[in-house]
DNA sequence: CGCCTTTGACCCGCGC
DNA sequence: GCGCGGGTCAAAGGCG
């Protein structure tokens, strides 16, 4: 997951690099966080993230695969975890992830959904398979031509979550419609016909702390891959294509494009599903780290730290496949026999140490009194968004 | 070496 | 049937 908030975009020259790449500066969140999270509270001069702690601490025990980054994650699966987009088990996107399953929502953190400081105040999120450019305002939709081919709607599909107000309607939430895995090229599959699609509007990053290029990243768990880019008619900003690299064969693709209404608000329309767990190390495939602006301070800031194994030697790619593969099988072993409070267990003891790891990264900054940069936090993910 | 981005070409659905 | 526009492919070159 990447959040950027109340960044305004600078230098922005149209290319979606802007949008996918780079860093971005730290984000400074209006008003109060109501909580702080235990390494924010530990280091009350870093840079706050400003995540939500009860999002945190409720995820600690929801991810079956391990991943510590399920605390700072994507927005679209917050939301949807939240029982705010996708509820139910007929949400279907991350059909891998523990998630899509009812038995680990946790409505806890719901409430931090209605709070006008919660983190996402500022995300508009949408579960249809007939999206809207949810960051144009109702009413000039009709300027805009729907995703995939529709019309836009001139008013918000119910399902389309407004989180911008923070006007979370439990009873339009709870529309979900399935995901279909649909690759254009699948026979008997028809592309641009009603495809399942989720649609998430977060506030584009600012390119200002961004690499020379100007390009920022918006990271999320997952690895994404740029294989196109197209003009879009009617919009001065281009449309990014991205696929999932996490993971070979899956079919997970995103479309990101600033909203021609507001182009401090990305649209990123989410299609089919990641059919891989989590990564458990992002950099699992080489090359990832262009994505990322390299830091002088690779103690700290590199593309692989903060990484859950980080405390363990060194893996090859070839052995964190392998890892990935046998905690996929076992995952699936868990999930025959219902053994969910083993995976909390798992779950846990992987979180704690990986907050363990990020505690003592965060001490290490603050021992050369050196800000923490919040979204090299992000960067653990090591995924464009 | 392997993955990345870029970018022109191609494919295909949809509207007229 | 045709043209438009969106989505994807794949080659080329770059980067760590």
């Amino acid at each position: 997951m990447s959040i950027f908030f109340g960044l305004q975009m600078e230098n922005y020259q149209g290319d979606l690099n802007d949008i996918v790449r780079a860093s971005a500066e730290p984000a400074h969140f209006s008003d109060t966080v109501p909580q702080l999270s235990s390494w924010q509270q530990q280091f009350p001069s870093s840079d706050p993230l400003s995540f939500s702690s009860s999002a945190m601490e409720d995820d600690h025990s929801t991810n079956t695969f391990g991943d510590p980054f399920s605390a700072i994650r994507d927005p679209l699966l917050l939301l949807q975890e939240l029982n705010v987009v996708g509820t139910g088990s007929s949400s279907t996107y991350f059909n891998n992830s523990p998630n899509s399953t009812n038995d680990h929502h946790h409505m806890g953190g719901f409430d931090d959904m209605t709070n006008p400081c919660n983190i996402f105040s500022r995300i508009q999120i949408s579960h249809s398979s007939n999206p809207l450019p949810p960051c144009d305002p109702p009413g000039m939709a009709a300027a805009s031509t729907g995703l995939g081919g529709h019309k836009a709607p001139a008013v918000f599909p119910s399902d389309m979550i407004n989180a911008k107000s923070c006007l979370i309607d439990n009873t339009t939430a709870a529309a979900s419609v399935p995901v279909q895995i649909s690759s254009p090229r699948n026979l008997g599959i028809k592309r641009r016909k009603s495809q399942g699609k989720k649609v998430v509007c977060i506030p584009a990053p600012a390119a200002a702390n961004s690499r020379s290029s100007g390009e920022i990243v918006p990271s999320d768990l997952w690895a994404w891959r740029k294989y196109g880019q197209k003009p879009i008619k009617g919009s001065p900003y281009p449309r990014g294509y991205y696929r999932c690299s996490s993971s070979k064969g899956c079919s997970a693709r995103k479309q990101v494009e600033r909203s021609r209404t507001d182009p401090n608000m990305l649209v990123i329309t989410y299609t089919s599903e990641h059919n891989h767990p989590w990564p458990t190390q992002r950099n699992a495939l080489a090359g990832s780290t262009r994505s990322q602006p390299s830091k002088p301070n690779a103690n700290n800031t590199g593309s692989k730290m903060g990484s859950p194994s980080d405390s363990e030697p060194q893996k090859t790619t070839k052995e964190t496949i392998k890892e990935e593969t046998e905690m996929d099988d076992m995952a699936k072993q868990q999930l025959d026999i219902d053994q969910a409070t083993t995976v909390e267990t798992q779950q846990q003891q992987h979180d704690q140490d990986f907050f363990a790891d990020l505690d003592e990264i965060l001490f290490d900054q603050q021992k050369e009194n050196k800000p923490m940069d919040p979204f090299t936090l992000f960067d653990y993910n090591n995924a464009s968004f």
